[in-house]
RNA sequence: GUCCCUGUAGUUCAAUGGAUAGAACACCAGCCUUCUAAGCUGGAUAUAUAGGUUCGAUUCCUAUCGGGGAUACCA
């Protein structure tokens, strides 16, 4: 039983709505309150009144008074208090007993959903704002696993826009392996001579044909590109259900436009092929340049087609993408329904990331890449780790330390709400205190070095009534609320919901480890509270799991 | 110009319309012969402005002022 069906039986009993408890913002003032000033004001009667009668009823009601301790009137507020060893022995059975599914809900009824991200663009480097887009996908496609959906990660790489030619065009100036920097070169100079434009059309008309050698090049820094991306997944231990390429979908995609100039959905204007939504107040949107190379909704359109087709019974289709492209994908779901798609698509967008003295782009090439970030996050962990575990050898210390830094990006990326942008600072990042993945991982290796010399087995024995102190049971009630953290977080689309609550449990645990020594501690209660602090880790893994960061056994 | 998002402490972020607006960083002072001190304890500081709705507004509405973004061939 949860917290939720425990907020119901109350309502019920009380014939009130079960939204209308909330919690106090500060625990000692209850478990639950009750503000009756609106029971108040539609029954027209005093809070006083009102606060009595209710009182009453829980007093006479047996099943309430099972599960309640007392309630208390402060101010027009009813409080309730749970009976703290009735709720620690429900949580602690559900917590040993579900274990990483603890929590986990049936909402999503088994619904086939496909997240599309990590769109990335081969020939320009993998920055952190990529990052902040697998880390957020990743993310939702766990949440809504644990909501009851079938959920599933796929990829689209965009391997064969305007930008490899832009690139190309350097490269066989340059010679260089820094696609990025070919391709924010080009970028630079085109602005000085328009005539480059000319020549990068040329070079993307060969790219489309297939052959000659600007194809072949092109093959080539593709594949540099992609060696980079796999690297990034593997790292980050993300695994895609399935890759789609812009090369091997844009034929297709042709063919869906031209099918659709002859519905008239699409039409030729001022030498381009666009969508005219000025009807729909969605402006104007391009499919196909004067120079007849494609833009983004051409390779779009197969893919909507694609996706469909590969996952049987796709009902929703969401694509993680930044918010500054929300009109393009208005408008790119206007087009798919006119064209009498059935598929809903839906854009999970999130804001962007910037360096706190200014935007940050792949154009201007002041990008902060992924790697050089994740190596000197590394680097600094490693001169820490080696202050802490001088007996540690170079191996183990590398080892430990690649984990940590891709926990700690992780966490950069999703302590944040999608809704807000982030603004990067690497000085920030590198100094390992306060609301950072480390201290969650830390509290956590403190946890199963506990059981560890306590040579704990899953025993299932405990007893709540010996959890008495005020931080344990703050800690149970916070276990109690994990449930529905699970569900907000997918229905808000919101990731950091998942953070916060991890950070808060940990809070709780910092103070706990401090106050209370457990293995030195009342040895009648020992089994009890390693149960309990087993239990913790449990949840805390659990939530980790969801946000895609591997918890360390040491630190 | 039009549309969208956003203004909370020195900084970065919290707060399903409810009680005393919370954290983290930075700064100052403490805590390791005691379960991993990347931890803990204590200390000052904030809702852009003006109205409105409400018993009650950081939250909803309007206006003003700031910041960011989008707006036909960038991605």
């Amino acid at each position: 039983m949860c917290l939720q069906e425990i907020k119901k039986i109350i309502a019920q009993k009380l014939d009130i709505d079960s939204q209308s408890l909330i919690y106090p913002q500060n625990h000692a003032w209850g478990d639950f309150s009750l503000p009756i000033f609106k029971l108040a004001k539609e029954n027209n009667l005093s809070p006083d009144l009102i606060t009595k009668k209710l009182q009453d009823k829980i007093l006479s009601d047996k099943e309430l008074s099972s599960i309640l301790l007392k309630t208390e009137i402060v101010g027009a507020y009813l409080n309730f208090f749970l009976k703290p060893d009735y709720l620690a022995n429900k949580i602690l059975t559900d917590v040993l007993k579900y274990k990483d599914k603890y929590g986990w809900n049936n909402l999503g009824q088994k619904k086939v959903t496909v997240f599309e991200f990590s769109n990335v663009n081969t020939h320009k480097d993998f920055h952190i704002g990529h990052l902040r887009n697998i880390c957020f996908g990743e993310a939702m496609v766990n949440i809504f696993k644990a909501n009851g959906f079938c959920s599933y990660p796929v990829s689209y790489i965009n391997d064969f826009g305007i930008h490899t030619a832009k690139a190309i065009w350097s490269y066989k100036r340059l010679y260089s392996k820094d696609l990025n920097k070919c391709y924010a070169e080009t970028v630079k100079q085109m602005n000085d001579n328009p005539k480059i434009a000319e020549e990068v059309s040329l070079i993307m008309a060969d790219i489309e044909k297939h052959q000659g050698k600007n194809y072949y090049l092109w093959k080539k820094t593709r594949s540099i590109s992609l060696k980079e991306f796999n690297e990034v997944y593997k790292k980050n231990n993300i695994k895609f259900k399935k890759t789609y390429f812009e090369s091997q979908v844009i034929n297709k995609g042709f063919k869906i436009v031209k099918k659709l100039i002859d519905d008239n959905i699409l039409v030729k204007s001022q030498g381009a092929i666009i969508a005219d939504l000025e009807i729909y107040q969605l402006g104007v949107l391009p499919i196909i340049r004067q120079d007849g190379t494609a833009l983004y909704p051409v390779a779009d359109l197969a893919l909507a087609e694609a996706k469909e087709l590969n996952f049987k019974g796709l009902r929703d289709s969401y694509i993680v993408v930044d918010i500054r492209q929300s009109l393009y994908f208005k408008q790119l779901a206007k087009i798919l329904s006119l064209a009498g798609y059935q598929q809903k698509i839906n854009h999970l967008p999130y804001e962007f990331i910037t360096l706190p003295d200014g935007m940050m782009s792949s154009r201007l090439g002041n990008a902060i890449s992924y790697f050089s970030l994740y190596e000197k996050i590394k680097d600094c962990l490693i001169i820490e780790t080696k202050k802490r575990h001088e007996n540690w050898s170079d191996k183990k210390i590398e080892k430990n330390c690649q984990s940590l830094a891709v926990a700690i990006l992780k966490f950069e990326m999703l302590k944040v709400s999608p809704a807000k942008i982030i603004t990067f600072d690497i000085n920030e990042a590198v100094k390992f205190d306060g609301f950072n993945a480390l201290y969650i991982l830390y509290g956590l290796v403190r946890i199963k070095s506990l059981l560890k010399k306590a040579k704990f087995k899953n025993n299932n024995k405990f007893n709540g009534k010996f959890l008495d102190t005020k931080i344990e049971q703050d800690l149970i009630f916070h276990l109690a609320k994990y449930p529905e953290v699970i569900i907000r977080s997918q229905q808000q689309y919101d990731q950091s919901e998942i953070v916060k609550y991890l950070f808060e449990l940990f809070q709780m645990f910092n103070d706990y480890y401090q106050q209370v020594k457990i293995l030195s501690g009342d040895p009648k209660v020992l089994d009890t509270r390693l149960n309990f602090i087993y239990s913790l880790s449990l949840v805390a893994i659990n939530a980790l799991n969801l946000l895609g960061i591997k918890p360390l056994n040491e630190i």
